[in-house]
DNA sequence: GTCTATAGACTGATAGAC
DNA sequence: GTCTATCAGTCTATAGAC
């Protein structure tokens, strides 16, 4: 066991920091070694190299920004109505703690799409056999609406609840909110987007 | 003027492509050169540096994503109802041809905040000055729905017609999507989201 | 305008003292 | 485990020939 600010977890706090924010091309180890108050060769002697030290906070951020939500999902226990509600709540206060991680995920991604998509397992397992995804099926089939290919209806939820967190700086300059104000707006969506989306989906 | 695959245009074609895809940090300057089957030395001479390629790229990308519709918002001549439309249609439109550029602007704010939000105009006119957004607030008023946040109702209309291109590699990888049914998928959100987004006002 | 060659600065990583 | 010093490779940019 060691203390919770002993070297190498301060490097990692670094680094995951800096990695979120700047991407993997746009931060320097020496920016990492700086950040984390440490020399620069301590990272190579904790992490062995830079691209070591990236694979590891690329792991737990994909975990925390894909898997947080897989027990919500596939909760067979409880209803549509409260898997929205649920993952709603829990990603806006998921992003609300990391409001850099998805630009940092999208932005590898698209930089190095087989990279990333093929070393997470990023099967049809996140969502097309979920629980959710079959209720959904089942749902539209007694709502008659058929029509509506139902992975709309994630995407529309997974849209308005993580928006607003890759715009922030955006919505910041356009709109004049400060930080309190976005942690408001944020609040209001906790209610508002399930609201939305179990109005498209014909519920209550 | 000059032929249309000249040395200088082929350059900046080759940067819009590098740097939309990889980011700034992650461009190098013997790629771009690479991809314009031309001289790295022809950069330099042609752009005088990485930066200055860089700054006529994002100017350009800025306009795209953020003025290509300020037209739409601010007809007087034209309905929320329309204004939803055209907006919806015009983004999917522009997206489907420049599927990296929101990543991109995003990333890039995302890293250096200051730099991209002041060097471009980015004030209230974007959105609370504009028509469709004194339209919504007289609309909400009029429907009795004066406790939403007006806000929350462009914010729904940008996320649902961005996020699916910003999440497009990772829906391949997590739904089995090909290329095609992409293309289909998201255009059937050119009526969807339209009609989601008026069901939020009780339009129609 | 276009090329080759290279300068000059930066970056990731390590050797070796303590 | 931690530090300083430095190597080897890469990157942007330019000088100079044609």
């Amino acid at each position: 066991m060691e203390k919770d600010t002993n070297t190498e977890v301060k490097i990692k706090d670094a680094a995951r920091k800096l990695f979120h924010k700047k991407g993997y091309a746009g931060t320097k180890t020496r920016d990492i070694a700086e950040e984390a108050g440490i020399n620069l060769a301590m990272l190579n002697y904790y992490y062995r190299s830079k691209e070591r030290l990236f694979q590891q906070i690329m792991e737990e951020s994909i975990t925390k920004i894909f898997f947080s939500i897989q027990c919500v999902l596939n909760d067979t226990a409880s209803s549509i109505s409260e898997k929205i509600d649920k993952m709603v709540s829990v990603y806006i206060d998921i992003l609300s703690e990391n409001p850099n991680l998805p630009i940092f995920i999208l932005g590898e991604i698209q930089a190095n799409p087989e990279n990333i998509t093929k070393k997470i397992g990023l099967s049809e397992d996140l969502i097309l056999k979920t629980s959710l995804y079959k209720q959904l099926k089942a749902h539209v089939k007694e709502k008659g609406l058929e029509n509506l290919n139902v992975l709309h209806i994630p995407i529309n939820l997974l849209s308005m609840t993580i928006f607003p967190f890759v715009a922030k700086p955006i919505l910041n300059s356009v709109s004049g909110m400060n930080e309190s104000d976005f942690k408001q707006f944020v609040n209001e969506r906790k209610t508002l987007v399930p609201m939305w989306v179990k109005s498209m989906l014909k519920i209550d």
